[in-house]
DNA sequence: TACAAAGTTGACGAAGCGTCATGAATTTGT
DNA sequence: ACAAATTCATGACGCTTCGTCAACTTTGTA
């Protein structure tokens, strides 16, 4: 008889095996792409890990770039509830930027460790990288983040979408590289990136010193 | 009867044909990437594009994905010269920062505009932003140069690695926004990508004051 | 000129695509 | 409780694109 519930969702069969068959298509979708890489992949070798026949595919998703985008969409909601408790619980700028790289770095590493467990030959992780809508909204919601941290801290930002953009590419690029150097090491990236972001690469160096002795807290 | 050359290029018909067949390929996908996008685009759309037949895609490139790949190799290989005035005119920390910045940005918008008037729908430009070989060179190259740049002015740098990653980022995505404002304003975009990676988002910032008034020379 | 080497051509079989008529399972209406 | 209506899975079909290859043409060598 299908109850209908406030939010549009049907407790019905045909709701409940709807759901469950987008979520084997995506559950299959990331182990193919995981173990022979998002190009190779066909969508049949994606069905054929469902008990779904083929033309099933495309009742859900319009194409394989589809289940990419949907795939890494799931990434990024993921991560938005770490940076809400992050927004939450910062009392500073500089507390904010520094619990802010520190979930992504961790986040990044967790991700990281479950594709390779899931049979990706190496680094081929689908992350929160890509230009989904979802991803914007974090862009937005972390530029805003910005604004009201420093305006409640009595600062003025000269440009908040482009000091935005830079934290992002700063996390995005020391993130690679950090998942490079086995094992990740996520305090020590986000020592480095939070250093960076806030007081510069001179804070970073060393003058007229042969050994480096940085102290970043 | 085809002279051979010191580097083991012949000046014979055969080599000159390879040469510019190799060309006509590359101009044809640039084209054709930039009416209908990467995905859309299918060998024999390239191939139309010149005068040459099916099968002779295969003896110059494996696939699709092949071409892209020279062609962003063609990208980078265009800002390495750049880069290498930048290194030989630097004489301070300060000035290599500000300098590769500044030719990055001016780099990217002459790509872009390029890529606008071959009729890109919007910002579909192929640049220096895949993983290539050639990349990898000029991560190194900056990596290198940074640490020269720092031995010679009596600096340590903590980690190396980590600060061209950042720095990388930060040109990227700065770099991408500074497109979507109209026009690309290359000198604000290097004045603060210089100002963030030297002295942190500390000196963007103003503190006790409604207005920013930062500077940054 | 004759022969060898290199390269081009386009037709072909294979592979993957997206669609759609069919039928089964579920929901709705009475 | 039963029938009508709706939703959706199925897999075969026609179509597009793929990469290859035997035949042919052009270039280089002697």
């Amino acid at each position: 008889m299908a109850i209908a519930t406030k939010t549009g969702v049907t407790s019905g069969k045909r709701a409940r095996t709807k759901a469950a068959n987008r979520q084997a298509i995506l559950a299959a979708a990331r182990q193919v792409f995981a173990r022979i890489g998002f190009d190779a992949t066909t969508i049949r070798d994606i069905i054929r890990e469902t008990d779904l026949a083929a033309g099933t595919f495309y009742n859900y998703f319009r194409s394989k770039e589809e289940v990419f985008e949907a795939i890494a969409d799931q990434s990024t909601r993921r991560f938005r509830p770490l940076l809400q408790t992050v927004r939450e619980q910062a009392t500073s700028f500089e507390e904010y930027i520094s619990a802010a790289y520190r979930a992504y770095f961790s986040f990044l590493k967790a991700q990281n460790e479950e594709a390779v467990r899931d049979g990706a030959p190496h680094m081929a992780l689908i992350g929160v990288r890509v230009d989904t809508p979802e991803m914007h909204a974090i862009f937005d919601e972390i530029r805003i983040d910005l604004e009201e941290v420093a305006r409640t801290t009595n600062i003025s930002l000269e440009d908040s979408e482009f000091l935005t953009a830079a934290a992002i590419g700063i996390a995005r690029e020391i993130g690679d590289h950090m998942l490079k150097r086995r094992p990740a090491d996520v305090e020590g990236a986000t020592r480095f990136a939070t250093t960076l972001l806030l007081d510069g690469g001179k804070a970073l160096a060393t003058y007229g010193e042969k050994d480096p002795a940085p102290s970043a807290h």
